[in-house]
Formats: C-alpha cells, sequence, structure tokens
DNA sequence: TCTGCATATATGCTTCAAGCATCGAAGCGT
DNA sequence: ACGCTTCGATGCTTGAAGCATATATGCAGA
C-alpha cells in the first residue's frame, strides 16, 4: 500500500536495529506443506491425479501430490513448483483452497498443509508424464446433495476405491465443493476444456463438476446473453451428426 | 474416515519404526501466525477491532491481532486463542479466510499467516475489555464496485486513515469480499445483531456489509420466504414510531 | 438418391423471484 | 384529534430459468 505514509526516520531506524538481533529459530515451529489436487474432467465425471505413496508415513495408500514450502519460496510459488515437478504441468489455472491444520493430521509430526487445487484439460493431463512413481487419475465420486457435497470417494478405473492418505479424501471433498459453488459465476468450465469448443462440451463439464443434469436450452441462452462466449464460425469435425458450432472463451467485456 | 481398509499388519510395524526415527527439526521451517479480524457493523458500515503495534516491526501501527501457531495446537484453536486473549471475545463466528504466504510480507523472518474473521454484534465487542494496550474500532470501507470491492481504507471515528502494518489492509479486503461474496447466502448478517432483531436491523446489516442499499420489500419476502427467521410476536420498545416485530434466526428447516 | 437418425439451434409458453410503486395500519407526539 | 413516521401487505412489471415444440443440418444406410 504505497499510500500509506512513511514512518519516521527515527523509527526507520530502530526497526532495523530490531531486526538485526532478531532470532527467527528461537522456537519450533510447525512444519508447513502444500498438497494440489490437479483436476480435470471426462466421461462425465471429475477427476483428480493422485500418487502412490512409496514411502511411510501412509506408504501404498494414495495422495495429492505436495512438498515442503521452501524458507524462501511463497505458498504459491512452493504450489507451482509441486504442479511442475510432480504433474509436469504449468501455465494452468492454480487457486488456494483451504488450509489444514488439526495437530493429529500427519503422524510424523506438526504439519500443516495448504491445500490448492488447478484445473486442466483432459488431454494435457493424461499426456503429461509425471516423473513421481506410480500415478492414477482417479474418479472423484462426491454425490450432490445441494449444499456440502455428500461421502468423497476415489475410485480406478474398474470402479475400485482407492485408499487415501492423510486427510486427502477431506481436502478432495472441500476442492468438489469449491468448484460448485464457484462455477455459476466464475469462468472455471473453460479451464477444464481445449481453447475451442462446443456449447455441449461446456455443459458436460458443467454437469460433471455439479454430478447432476442441467436443462439445455437455458445454459445455452445463460452462457451466450452473460457473453462468456464467442462463437467462431467454425464447426467440430469428424461427427456423425450434425457438427456444432465452436466457441471460444470472452474475458467478459461488460460496459 | 473410517471406511478406509486397514493396512497390513506389518506395514503398520514398519511405520512405528519409520516415526520412532524421523527428525523433524532437521530443516528449516516458515514460521506460522494466524491473524483474525474481528467484524461487526454500526452506524451503517463494517468495523474491525484493530490494536495498536507497541513494538519492531511496523511499530506504531494498526494491525489484526495476531499470533504464533503453538506446536501442538491446531489453526482453528490458535485462532480461538488470539480471539479470546487478544480480544476478550468467546462463542463467536469464527472461519477460516485465506492463508498469506509471500516471502517478503513480514521483515522479521518467514512468516506464513492464516487468517481468519470472526462475526460479533456490536454491543459485545465495545462492551469487550481486550488486555492488549491500544486499540481501536475502525471503520472499513471497501466501496462497492461489484466483484471484487475497491481500495481498502481502515478510518478512526473522526475520519482520518489508520496506516496498517504488513499487509492486513489485503487481509481486510479479503474478509469484505469474502463476506459480501457468502452472505447472499449464508446466515451471516444474524451474527452481527442480538438473538431478537427487526428486518430493519438485519437489512441494514446486510447494507452494511455490501456497502449499497437493497429493496426493502425484495429483502423482506427473500428472507421470510426462505424460512430464515421466525417471528416472536412481540416488538420492539421505545421508538417513536410503530414498532416492528422482532425475528429470530431460524436455521433452515427445508423439507 | 432418398430416408432415417441424432444432434444443433431457434421460438414460444409458463413459472418464479426481484424491483418498484401504492396503500392501509399502527404507534407516538403535539 | 390530528399529523408524522415507519411497518407491512398487495399488485404490477421485468427478466431469467424450466420446459416443450419445431426446424435445420450433416451423416449413414437402404
Amino acid at each position: 500500500m504505497s499510500s500509506q505514509p512513511t514512518p519516521p526516520a527515527d523509527d526507520v531506524a530502530a526497526e532495523r536495529a530490531f531486526l538485526a538481533t532478531y532470532d527467527a529459530a528461537a522456537f519450533p515451529h510447525p512444519s508447513v506443506t502444500v498438497d494440489v489436487a490437479t483436476m480435470t474432467t471426462f466421461d462425465g465425471a471429475l477427476h483428480a491425479l493422485l500418487v502412490r505413496r512409496s514411502d511411510h508415513p501412509a506408504k501404498g495408500r494414495w495422495a495429492l501430490p505436495g512438498g515442503f514450502v521452501g524458507i524462501e519460496e511463497s505458498l504459491d510459488g512452493a504450489a507451482e513448483r509441486v504442479l511442475r515437478t510432480k504433474a509436469g504441468l504449468g501455465g494452468i489455472f492454480l487457486e488456494q483452497l483451504y488450509t489444514f491444520g488439526a495437530v493429529e493430521r500427519d503422524p510424523r509430526t506438526r504439519v500443516i498443509s495448504v491445500g490448492y487445487y488447478a484445473l486442466v484439460e483432459a488431454s494435457r493431463l493424461t499426456a503429461a508424464k509425471p516423473d513421481v512413481g506410480e500415478t492414477v487419475l482417479a474418479r472423484i465420486d462426491v454425490p450432490w446433495t445441494g449444499e456440502s457435497g455428500g461421502p468423497v470417494r476415489a475410485l480406478d478405473e474398474a470402479g475400485r476405491e482407492l485408499p487415501l492418505a492423510f486427510d486427502h479424501a477431506e481436502i478432495l471433498g472441500l476442492v468438489v465443493q469449491r468448484m460448485r459453488g464457484k462455477i455459476d459465476y466464475a469462468p472455471l468450465g473453460f479451464q477444464l476444456l481445449p481453447e475451442r469448443f462446443t456449447l455441449r462440451q461446456l455443459q458436460q463439464a458443467h454437469e460433471a463438476i455439479l454430478d447432476r443434469s442441467l436443462n439445455k436450452d437455458s445454459f445455452r441462452r445463460s452462457i451466450i446473453t452473460r457473453g462468456l462466449v464467442a462463437a467462431t464460425g467454425e464447426t467440430e469435425k469428424d461427427v456423425p451428426y450434425r457438427p456444432a458450432e465452436l466457441y471460444r472463451y470472452a474475458q467478459a467485456e461488460n460496459g
């Protein structure tokens, strides 16, 4: 805030003197990690990237990619680093979710975890090659119950439930809840689609997030009248029915 | 999550052995604090409790009450403790807001701050006696601009702008933004009023949060038809006009 | 080539909530 | 008794969403 008045010069000197003697390591601190839920949609459902833990604690269980926050690294920077190094992804939507601070959430020691979630189109996520052992794109099943979704389950392609490490089921539940609360007014759906998409694809992304079907005409009208999309004039190709027009995201030009 | 399968017995033994040798203090950690914005409404505006910093850094500036998170204390517990010890308040609405993790946000050392906000009725806040030096109930001015509010200013009763420490202006801006986004569907307004209140008082609380006037009839209809309030049969007293009926909050009974 | 099919896209009707104006009701003060 | 202020109800209008219907378009198969 550059509009704030500058303190008197002698206060500045006193502050400098204080800082020179401050001992940051004088008392025990909780550790801080970031955990990143990378979400995408396909087959009409939300999916998240999970990695199988190769070490204790929770060895063998499935977890969100995460890492400790460096001493000279911002939280956002740490989340970007985890996303880049553990999921092989960069330049995508990434937003802080919530911070989880229960004392016993990690059995090793006191760990506070700042949860993030990222959104990416499915083709980029399946093409990305994470360099961290065994991974899976798990279907995240959180039944629609109006407000705060139902129980959280992570399923593999065969429908088997994957056991999650730590409190990561809780984190994923909050990710889904946040996405459901936000998609009505924030352009989350576009982050899950390629640059050009049909309105049907956009609706399917919304339906996957919400876990409920939407009225087709109302959806189209709402998206178009709000000026969220612009027609490209092109149509989809190689479909066995009438091709739909391709649209692109048009960042709200209101006036 | 008790529904998860139990790992095999030998894995449990291996995990115990691992934990016995884990050294939590082996690498440098950022410190973690909580900062609590205690909000109330009166005179048609939002107000926040601020304390004047008596020590460096930022000596003399106004700050949100805060404190370091203990090694065996949850984040929510730390926020409750700060609220109790530094504002003299307990048993009120308290919710996590966002976590601020820029590297240079505190000049002492690396400090990550988990922001919380609390809501309380004005009479309880003015009656509470914080035991931490000089305090002020600052009017928080964030102009309504539709989406993400305007510039954040903290003003004393005379309208003078109070200089804020660290990134606390940013935190307060996010508090207001969160409250504005949430009040349409969450019962925030009731937290700012006594148990029994008139619909006019509730509307004034909403208007103070939003910094804009609301249509009286639409507001009444919306609140009543959503079943958010129940009439008590009593009316307000000692008013120089027709007394309005007193209502109380009725936690959404939908069926 | 013609026909059927699946989907896209446009149009109209109904329902419901919000904005807005009007009007009577209920207390208090002069 | 009268006027003032606010409460609280009623009705009208507008706009968005749900729903149904009708037409358009491209492909596949007879």
